[in-house]
DNA sequence: AACCCTATTTAAAATCGTTCTAAACTGCTT
DNA sequence: AAGCAGTTTAGAACGATTTTAAATAGGGTT
């Protein structure tokens, strides 16, 4: 019944974004209000269109796209690519694994020590390990 | 020199076909050719397309796609999804893992046992451990 | 071999997710 | 208030994949 009161959080997202040198715009402030408040989460941008439209926020899907790029440009999301050729974000960027229903397409955090990785193969002659990917597939 | 020979591998084709209800069609004996003589590879549709194009087999994308989609069915191959949005299709449909270079999108086989996966988070309630993917993301 | 039935292939259109374009708008500095 | 660069936008464009409906080709039967 307060809905009044200015989101708390909102001057908190502001500094973030300014951090990035992303100017705190309206559509960037909605998009990271439904993003960096909750838990962590991971969503495609057809899913935040639906949000944003359910909120009454009036943005374009462009923008969510390129929003979302942006955002994962400087490290604020990463993007997950599944089964279904749709970009997921993911807005844990901890270094972690992930649980993946192919029923329902929902993804779920594994904790980065959940998994003990010993014994990782050397990388091929002029590579480096970059990341490493446990994705365990449900059924 | 000796290209008359009617190629050694066409019946095992054939009849690997069979197996699996498939009727041993010109274009699915095209692409089992390519796909099934040589090591293990990871392509995408395109890649085929170019493929049977350079050797002058006359066949649609859409039947690349078939083929593919039908041989996956069956568990003749194997699908994976990268950052690229672009579906590509591994031959070897053991279990096993990758390496994975984002530069070139090329994709190397890692042999299931060398690595260790001890320790792994029981599935979610209502769930079972379907596959484990391990992808090592290379730069 | 001719016939038939169904599976398969095909070109073209359609679809889907995503990016690009060029014009309108807006945050920020002066 | 003015101006400029950064941002948003609608819509077109794009690339990968699927669908459509019509033509073709396996493979069995006569």
């Amino acid at each position: 019944m307060l809905d009044q009161k200015p989101n708390k959080t909102e001057d908190q997202h502001t500094d973030l974004l300014r951090q990035f040198h992303l100017r705190p715009t309206r559509q960037r402030l909605a998009l990271a209000d439904l993003l960096f408040n909750g838990p962590c989460r991971h969503v495609s941008a057809e899913q935040l269109r639906l949000e944003t439209k359910n909120k009454g926020i009036n943005m374009s899907l462009a923008t969510i796209y390129n929003t979302l790029n942006q955002f994962t440009k400087v490290g604020l999301l990463h993007e997950i690519n599944l089964d279904n050729n749709v970009t997921y974000f993911d807005t844990n960027t901890d270094h972690h694994h992930h649980f993946f229903d192919p029923k329902t397409n929902k993804l779920i955090d594994i904790p980065r020590d959940a998994i003990s990785l010993n014994a990782l193969p050397d990388a091929p002659d002029g590579h480096d390990v970059e990341r490493v990917d446990v994705i365990i597939r449900l059924s």
